[in-house]
DNA sequence: TCGGGTCTTTACATCGTTGGAACAACGATG
DNA sequence: CATCGTTGTTCCAACGATGTAAAGACCCGA
C-alpha cells in the first residue's frame, strides 16, 4: 500500500507537499501539483485513516447505539443514519445493547474519545448517573431521565393524541392501548398522549384498557392483544405503540376470529414499511425517520467542528392512515 | 484523556513497561505490576485504538458489505454479524450499496487496507475484475462470477428444490415461481431448484409462470403477483425467491381475493420474523442465519489471524411449514 | 569472585500523517 | 539595491502505541 512518502519519492517532492495537495492546500505549483497528482494516481495512494486521525485528534467514526438492527424501525434509521453520516464523510459504528441496562453501560464505557468522535443514542433503561460520556453524544426519542444531552425526536405526546383523536373521530370510545412501560420514557409520553385524546374527548380512562409491553416485538403485541379479547367487554380499537406490537396484536385478532377494522380498528407508531403490505394494511403514526436522522449527525458534526452546544430538535410526524381503522 | 506516558508518571516506570501490563507480558515483577495497575486504575487509561493500529498494522474493524439494512434479511444478518465480530474483538462497519453496481464498487475501493482487517460481501450486481481486494474477504450467499474468494451459504439449489417439492406434495402443478433475475446468482440458482422439482415431478416448466424481479421488495413481488393473477389460467401455487417477494404477493393475491392457501399456496425464502406474523403466516426456507454470520467470521478470523487459504462453507437450512400453504 | 544465564526494565526508532517553523525564491516597492 | 510581503517548499516534531536491542538486576554454580 502506497504512503505519501511513496508518492512524494515518485513525484520528487517532499512529503508535506504531497500532504499539501492531498488536503487541498492552495499554495502548490501548477507543475508540482500536476506530478503529484500524476503520481497520486500512478500509486493508487489511499491515506491511512489511522496515522490520519492520530495526527488530527479525531476518528472519522460516529457510534449509533440502539437495542436490536432487528428491529425494523432500528434497522430503517440506521441505514438513515448511515447515509446522512456519509455526507460527513462519517464512518457509523453500530453498538447494539439488546434494550438491556448492562448493554447499554457496556456500549457507553466501549465508545472511548479514541473509537468514535460523537455517538447517536437510543437508550431504553440507562439511568441518569450512566451518562459520563467522553464524546458528545445525541438521545433518540424521548428518555424519562433529565440529562443534559440534546434530543432529537419527534412530539411523542402529540403523535399518539394524534393517533387516538383519529379513532375516535371514527366513532370509537372503548379504546385500549398497548405498551405501557414502566422506565421507557417514550411509553409513559404516548400514553399521556392517549389520555389527553381521552380526555378532551370526554371519553372515561379506564385502567383495564392499557396493556404493558415489555419487548415491543410483535409476540409482545400478541400476548397483550389476547389478554385485550379476554376482557368481560372487548375494546373496539387499540393503540399500540409502535408497529410491531400491532402487526402481533392484528395477528392476535386474527386467530380469535376477530375482524381489524370491523369489530377492532388498530393504530400503530413508527411506518415500518412492514406495516403497508400486511392484510390489513396498518394505520400508524409515520416519524420522519430521515429528518431524524440528519438532525442527529448534523447536529454532532456542528457541535464537533465548532463544539456549540445544541438545542434538542423536535422533527415533524404524520399519520398514516389505512385499512386497520378505514376499510378500502 | 490518559495516555501511556501520563500512567508511566504517575507509576515511576518506563512507557514501555506499562504497555507490558497492559498487554500481558509475563516477565513484571510483582511490585511493578501492582503500581501500574493501581495507576491503570487511576487514570482511568484506555488504549488509543488508532495509534495501537497503526504501530501493529491492524484495525480492528471488519467491512459487512450488503445491498441495505433496511431489507430484514440483512438486517437480521448484521445483527447476527456484529455480535459473531464481538467475539473476536472486531467492530463492524457497515456499508451499503443499495444493489447497485456503482454502489458497490465505491464500496470496495473505500475499504482500504488501513480502514478493515477484512470484509464479509454480499454482491449482486459485481463483475469478476471488480474483485481486486486490497483485505482478506467472504462473499455470503452465491455469486454467478467465479472468483477465488470463499463463499458461505446455503445450497440455494437444494433449498429451492425443498420448497417447490413441498408444494407439489400438497398436491399443486401449477406452480409459479417469482424473482428470477438476469444477474443475481442466487436467482438462477433457485430457478434451477424449481426446475428439479418440476422435473422430478414430472411436472411441466412454463415460462409464463416464471416472473422476474428486479429488486426483491415487496413491491416487486405484489406487482410479480398481479401479472399472475392476470394470466388466463392462473397458477394454484407460488414460491417466491424471498419473503419479501412472498410478502408482496399475498397481500396482491388478498386486493383481488383470492385466498392464501386455499386459491394459491405460497412459499417464501429468508424466513423473515416478519413473516411469522403476518396474515396468513408464511411459509419458508429457513437459512440458519446464525450459522452463516458465525462461519463468516470465524473464516476470515481465521485468515487474518493464520493466514491460511479457506474452503467454501454451507451452511443449514430447514423449511418451516406455514398457514400459507397449509390451512391451519 | 567471576562468568553465565535468566529475568526485568529502559531508550529509541517506528508506524503514516499533519502542524508549525524555517527557509528559499520571487517580483514589487521605496 | 536593500527591504518587504507573498508564494512555495522543506525539515522537524508530534500524535500514542509497540518491537527491538541493549542495558541493568539478579541468582546460580564454579
Amino acid at each position: 500500500m502506497a504512503t505519501l512518502k511513496d508518492v512524494a519519492r515518485l513525484a520528487g517532492v517532499s512529503v508535506k507537499t504531497v500532504s499539501n495537495v492531498v488536503n487541498g492546500y492552495s499554495f502548490v505549483k501548477p507543475d508540482n501539483r500536476r506530478r503529484v497528482e500524476e503520481a497520486l494516481e500512478a500509486t493508487g495512494y489511499r491515506p491511512n485513516l489511522g496515522a490520519r486521525n492520530l495526527r488530527r485528534g479525531r476518528t472519522g467514526f460516529i457510534a449509533l447505539v440502539l437495542p436490536e438492527l432487528s428491529i425494523p424501525y432500528f434497522a430503517e434509521l440506521a441505514s438513515l443514519v448511515i447515509a446522512a453520516a456519509q455526507e460527513h464523510e462519517w464512518n457509523v459504528l453500530i453498538e447494539q445493547t439488546f434494550g438491556t441496562l448492562a448493554g447499554e453501560r457496556a456500549a457507553l464505557t466501549s465508545l472511548g474519545p479514541h473509537l468514535v468522535d460523537a455517538a447517536i443514542l437510543s437508550p431504553e433503561a440507562l439511568q441518569v448517573d450512566d451518562f459520563q460520556l467522553s464524546v458528545p453524544a445525541v438521545l433518540l426519542g424521548e428518555h424519562a431521565v433529565d440529562v443534559p444531552i440534546s434530543r432529537v425526536g419527534i412530539d411523542n405526546v402529540a403523535a399518539a393524541q394524534a393517533a387516538v383523536r383519529h379513532l375516535i373521530s371514527l366513532g370509537h370510545e372503548r379504546i385500549a392501548a398497548i405498551g405501557a412501560h414502566p422506565h421507557r420514557g417514550t411509553a409513559a409520553l404516548r400514553l399521556e398522549g392517549y389520555r389527553r385524546a381521552l380526555a378532551e374527548a370526554s371519553l372515561p380512562f379506564d385502567d383495564d384498557l392499557v396493556v404493558p409491553a415489555l419487548n415491543y416485538h410483535r409476540a409482545d403485541g400478541a400476548a397483550a392483544m389476547r389478554s385485550l379479547l379476554d376482557l368481560p367487554t372487548r375494546p373496539d380499537a387499540v393503540f399500540c405503540f409502535n408497529d410491531l406490537l400491532a402487526i402481533g396484536a392484528m395477528r392476535a385478532a386474527a386467530e380469535r376470529l376477530v375482524r381489524v377494522p370491523a369489530d377492532l380498528a388498530v393504530v400503530g407508531f413508527d411506518n415500518n414499511e412492514e406495516s403497508v403490505y400486511s392484510s390489513p394494511s396498518l394505520t400508524s403514526i409515520a416519524p420522519d425517520k430521515s429528518a431524524i436522522a440528519h438532525a442527529a449527525v448534523d447536529l454532532l458534526h456542528r457541535r464537533v467542528e465548532s463544539g456549540e452546544l445544541l438545542d434538542d430538535v423536535e422533527t415533524p410526524f404524520s399519520l398514516q392512515v389505512r385499512e386497520s381503522t378505514v376499510a378500502r
